[in-house]
DNA sequence: CTGTTAGCGCTTTCAA
DNA sequence: TTGAAAGCGCTAACAG
């Protein structure tokens, strides 16, 4: 293992820690030619790399912000981690990614455990159970941002889509192409934004293009029993000619479910789907879709983050950021 | 922002701080109850958390490792980074992924940032261009093991697929659903283990099945020049009718071109891909795929990595472990 | 059973 | 232009 320290650069270089600290921080301004050369040559020989752990018990600054994910299995999760990582490499910030698996305990447990290692700031998709541990946060005035989902009892920073917009993207597709009955399945809401906000655009979508809301047509349910769910509201009288999938992952569902019950997609059932799932492109038929720009929001959550961390505690602005969604328009409907 | 340290938490309880520091590591063994109980509530009154950076400063470990994968965009990245993050917290430790994007510069700079950040091991998927560094950390002993890639020059405990295996089950089962002229395509092997061992492997079963091995059935191109070379094998006077795509990215780009080309799957090309992607059980038709047990692949690896830290130094086996493939047969051969 | 003390490796005044 | 010294928050002998 190695073990080579700056006081080893130092007596190597026979200088003093602190010209080495100097060295290493590119405050050249003061240091002789000579002085630098043999500290240069004197952690080439040595192998010398800095210990990151120590400087930051330093500073108190670990140049780490952490992501909190409700859910990883989203392709919106992972677009937007590509995001923030990028912006943050520009900057030289680190970050670490956990997924709260939407357990509200397990995200609490994230939260405390990165604190404990001191990242400068936190990005969370909240599961939005946890409450009393956000305002905590707020009231230390830690940075932090929200994304995709916001809280009413609290007011934090958040980036998130126009959900209301996409929705109603959708149902005029639908009715574009043609279509009359239009039934939307969800996962159950619990509170959480986007499928409150979807659910919401949805039926005044409805509502404006002149269409009866239907109960019936908007289901919700756990992923695993979307299937079911899916096959009584088509076992209705009348059953919907179309469908909105929430998400991706209902999506998946959405067409498993076509796929198993020789439902042909778009002559039995129209689908569009929220999230731009890498295979809509060449799925048969190829699936009209409502894409987010994770890449743009991304960029924008670590922005404000960044901000936050520089500017401690000033500019805490906690504005929500809506970003536009974008009609993909392909076959499926 | 939070800046109440062991001292505060001794001091409001009465005592010093190495009684503080004896409570949050469970040793009670000899200490007064009422002590206890004065720490505990000094603790929640003052809402103490301990500073991991400080504690890891001192211990000279982390409880961190490193996972640099060579590409993200592979579902097995993914579903291995998962097991490893499952198998870590299980012994509270927690994981830092890093993407190399297949850069080895990238790699390099990742390598040295978790070590500067003293991550306590490396699982890495290596690029294969840093052999020099890889061979440094093996001679400072560093725990590392690689994950789906061996390099000849240097032995380091590796966990990967029995890559001969999988394409000879790929060859076996196409063989099986009577086909003759099969053909592979891959993105360039560049030395990539698993590239060229499927290519290999899929080269010796086909003899071994009595089949000639033809060279203009066996294509390599990036991602995105597969379409085009897929093209061309196709305009052969006389093409491959069945495919077999070597991974998850690679199959994409088969199904893109099949879809844009109107060649019917598999009725004009039968399709095998390795890796078992999200909708092989819903696409038109449904997709044959080797799949790779990535969970207990990763599972292996963070097993592997946590014994080298724990026993540092000795156990430092460099075994090469083998998963076996599975065929998951469905309608696209 | 609890306190004292000496660092872990680094940064940063302040002097020289 | 460089060095000495203090200290970040925590742990671990060792004393008491």
């Amino acid at each position: 293992m190695k073990a080579v320290t700056m006081a080893d650069v130092a007596k190597h270089a026979e200088v003093s820690k602190s010209t080495v600290s100097q060295y290493l921080n590119n405050r050249f301004d003061y240091m002789g030619e000579k002085t630098r050369i043999r500290i240069e040559e004197a952690i080439t020989e040595l192998g010398y790399s800095p210990n990151f752990v120590a400087r930051s018990l330093k500073q108190k600054s670990t140049m780490t912000i952490g992501v909190i994910v409700a859910n990883i299995l989203h392709v919106f999760s992972t677009q937007v981690i590509r995001a923030i990582e990028d912006l943050c490499n520009e900057s030289d910030f680190h970050i670490i990614v956990c997924n709260a698996d939407d357990d509200p305990a397990k995200e609490k447990r994230y939260i405390d455990m990165l604190r404990a290692k001191q990242v400068d700031g936190l990005i969370v998709f909240p599961t939005g159970d946890n409450v009393p541990l956000y305002k905590r946060l707020q009231n230390d005035n830690y940075p932090i941002v929200f994304m995709d989902r916001i809280l009413q009892e609290i007011s934090i920073g958040s980036v998130l889509l126009d959900n209301y917009k996409a929705a109603e993207m959708a149902v005029k597709e639908f009715v574009r192409t043609g279509y009359r009955n239009i039934g939307i399945v969800s996962t159950p809401v619990n509170g959480i934004t986007p499928r409150g906000e979807r659910i919401e655009g949805f039926k005044k979508a409805l509502e404006s293009q002149g269409l009866p809301v239907n109960q019936r047509y908007i289901a919700s349910a756990n992923i695993s029993g979307i299937q079911s769910t899916m096959k009584e509201m088509l076992a209705l009288p009348e059953p919907p000619e179309a469908i909105l999938a929430l998400n991706d992952r209902v999506l998946f569902e959405v067409l498993k479910f076509a796929k198993k019950n020789q439902v042909r997609i778009p002559e039995d059932l129209a689908v569009i789907g929220i999230d731009d799932v890498a295979f809509a492109g060449f799925y048969s038929p190829t699936l009209t879709t409502i894409a987010q720009p994770a890449f743009e929001m991304g960029k924008k959550a670590a922005q404000l983050l960044l901000d936050k961390i520089r500017n401690n505690e000033k500019s805490c602005v906690s504005e929500i950021h809506r970003f536009e969604p974008q009609l993909i328009s392909r076959k499926s409907c």
